[in-house]
Parts: structure tokens; C-alpha cells; sequence
DNA sequence: CTTTTATTTGACTACTTGGTCAAGAATGAA
DNA sequence: TTCATTCTTGACCAAGTAGTCAAATAAAAG
């Protein structure tokens, strides 16, 4: 057949899903993603078209990989309110103080607004699927009355999936993780019955 | 003395500080500035030393218009409860639809991550006076007994500006007006006693 | 009018960017 | 071995960037 391919294109394209995390796409030069793959331009182009491309699967990855962590963390929880802390502090990933890049969806749409009808696919996945987790634990928490029936299910789901937005936010703007965590506590504990 | 300066230096720098609103700091180039202001590059450089200080003093114009604004509406107001939604309306720059542009601080806080020391600066100090002004406005609630006291005024004026970040997100990314405020309300009803 | 001073103007520099090209290298099939 | 195919490599390109330079211009003071 042909030469094969030397590098491993999916650990390839999760150390490029790092860069654009650290640094977004727009700043992320195509020196970056060479140094910190050891491929060659042309060698990642032959794999992923282009830069865009390339982020779109970066986009895709950091979203898979995430929520199958956060599945895992919510069926290892038994109270619905247990699960909701811990879709909380799955959200943070403040565990290198020195790296703080916050939640690359929450950058990426910020960075990228509402324009880009790909990018905002992806960034609308991902919240949606993260508010459907949510509110499931905020039914179940209902149904056993831990959780207040006040506000609809949908709502409240809402109101946590904002919060964590927020925090998301703070976190990449340097906020330590324990103020973080301090407001999406009280954000739990508002709407506790 | 010397040959007078032909433009208005205030204006310009509202005009840039425009422009940098829309398409955030590295994506606005030195043409898109001329273009909007019709000064020319050198004559801006004569004012203000660079981009970054035309960015900075763009910040500032913003932080201090935004707070004026938002001094003027809670004055406007009588009880707590309506100062409180008065500021997550104010919040709010939906007015155009087809110009989303989010807020300033938020796209700048998300653009520049933690690294930046001046533009922290700013972005803090807008962040800290606007907490300031939902916490009086959530103790005066306390205090008549409208808004909860089961957690404290600094908790809840926490909750309530992390909600605002998070719908100031919402907006950027492209939500409707009246889904950003749903979520706003949800944010206050859940404080009210 | 002449001098002084600051502004305006557009050309220019040095650099970086994403992306392309073409030649060489490595593989398996015939 | 030869061939077809694909990967790899580094040179290359056109466009765009922030910022600089120097000459021309305009106003006011003497």
C-alpha cells in the first residue's frame, strides 16, 4: 500500500485539544500545535483539513471527554443532592493553580460569540446535555422532597447550569477554588427544600 | 503654540472602546479603529501611546459609564427587590438583536484569562463595585424582611452577580432577551423570603 | 513674516499568520 | 525490483499585524 502514518493522529489531536484549552483558537498558532505534538504542519494537515477543522475535533473530544466524566461522577452518587455537588465540582478543574484555563466551551463561546453555526452546535451540546444531567438530579430530588418544589424542575436546572457558567468564568479569571465552590454552594443550597 | 488637533479625543476613545466591545482586543486591528474613528493611525498613537493603552482607557470609559448608569437605576428605585431586578436588567445590552456583543468586562475577563495585571485591575474593580451595590440592596431586603436571611448578604450578593456573569455569558453566546431574564428571575426568587 | 511646536499623512518596517508546494522518503503489492 | 501511494520535510507565499519614520501642514506667538 503506502507509507504509514508515524504519529498517533487521536494523541496528537488530544495534545491539541490542550493548546487550544490553554490558549483558545485564535491566539493558538500552527507553531504551537507543532511543538506540542512533534508533527509537522503539513503531517496534521493531511489528517485534520485545517486549523478549523482541527479545533471543531478538539471541540468534539474535550466534550466527549468530559461528560463521560461527569456520567461516571453522577451514578457514583446516591442522593440527588450529592449528585448535584458533584456535577459542581466536576465543573472546576482548578487543580494546577499555575494553569488556569477554565472550561475550553465556556471560552470557546465566548471567544467565537454566536456567529459560527459549527462551533455553536457543539458549545449547545454540551450545555444541553450537562442542564438535561442537572435537572434529572433536581427531579429526583424533588420527588424525595429535599429539593424545593417551588420552581419547576427546568428552572432550576437553569438557574445551577448558569451558575456553573459563572463559575467557569471566575475560575479563568483566577478566583481560587474554594471561592468558586463557596457560590455554587449557596447556589445548591437555594434551591434545597 | 502649536497646530490644534483636528478630531475629538473622547469621542474617538468611545468609538474605540466601541469597536473593541465588538470584536474584543486582539481581533481589532488598527484599520478597523481608523475606520470607525477617521483618525488615522499616528494621531491616535499621539493621544494614547498604544493599542493597549487605547484598551485600557476603553475599559476604564466602559467601567465608569456602566456603573453611572446603573447608580442612576437603583435610585430610581424603591424597595430592594426592585433594585435588584432593576440591576440584572441593566445588566442586559439586548436592546439590538443582531449585535451581540456581551459585556466588556466579561469578554475581556474570558479574552485575557488571569495573566494580565492591569486589565484585572479594571475588571475587578468592576466586579467588586457592582457585588457592592447588590449587597446593599439585599441587605436592605434582609432588613424588611423581603429577601431570605437563612445565609448571609455577602452569600447571596455573590450568587446574585455570579448569575449576572453567567447571563452576561448567555447573551453573548446568542440567547433571547427574555431567556436570560427567565433565568434572572429564577436567580431573585430564589432569595426572596 | 518667521519661528516654533504639534498634528496629520502615507509610506514603510519587521514580524507573524494560515496555508501551499514540490521534492524526497518509506512502505506494501505486483 | 519496480511501482503506486501516502507521509514527511522544509522552503515558500500572500496577507495581515503593531508600530515607526519623515515630510508636509497648520496654527499661534514673537
Amino acid at each position: 500500500m503506502s507509507r504509514p502514518r508515524e504519529f498517533d493522529a487521536d494523541l496528537a489531536l488530544h495534545q491539541c485539544m490542550e493548546v487550544f484549552w490553554t490558549k483558545g483558537f485564535h491566539a493558538t498558532s500552527y507553531e504551537d500545535l507543532t511543538r506540542s505534538t512533534q508533527v509537522k504542519k503539513q503531517s496534521l494537515y493531511g489528517v485534520f483539513k485545517n486549523k478549523r477543522e482541527l479545533f471543531l475535533k478538539s471541540l468534539a473530544l474535550y466534550r466527549e471527554e468530559n461528560l463521560s466524566i461527569l456520567e461516571k461522577r453522577i451514578a457514583n452518587e446516591t442522593s440527588p443532592v450529592r449528585q448535584l455537588e458533584a456535577i459542581c465540582e466536576t465543573a472546576l478543574y482548578a487543580d494546577d493553580e499555575a494553569r488556569i484555563r477554565g472550561c475550553l466551551i465556556i471560552n470557546t463561546s465566548l471567544e467565537f460569540g454566536s456567529g459560527d453555526e459549527d462551533i455553536n452546535r457543539e458549545i449547545i451540546q454540551m450545555m444541553q446535555r450537562t442542564e438535561t444531567m442537572i435537572e434529572q438530579a433536581i427531579r429526583g430530588g424533588q420527588a424525595e422532597g429535599t429539593i424545593t418544589s417551588r420552581l419547576s424542575s427546568r428552572e432550576l436546572a437553569l438557574h445551577l447550569s448558569n451558575a456553573i457558567n459563572g463559575a467557569k468564568m471566575m475560575e479563568k479569571s483566577g478566583a481560587s477554588r474554594e471561592e468558586i465552590l463557596g457560590v455554587l454552594r449557596t447556589s445548591i443550597a437555594l434551591i434545597q427544600a
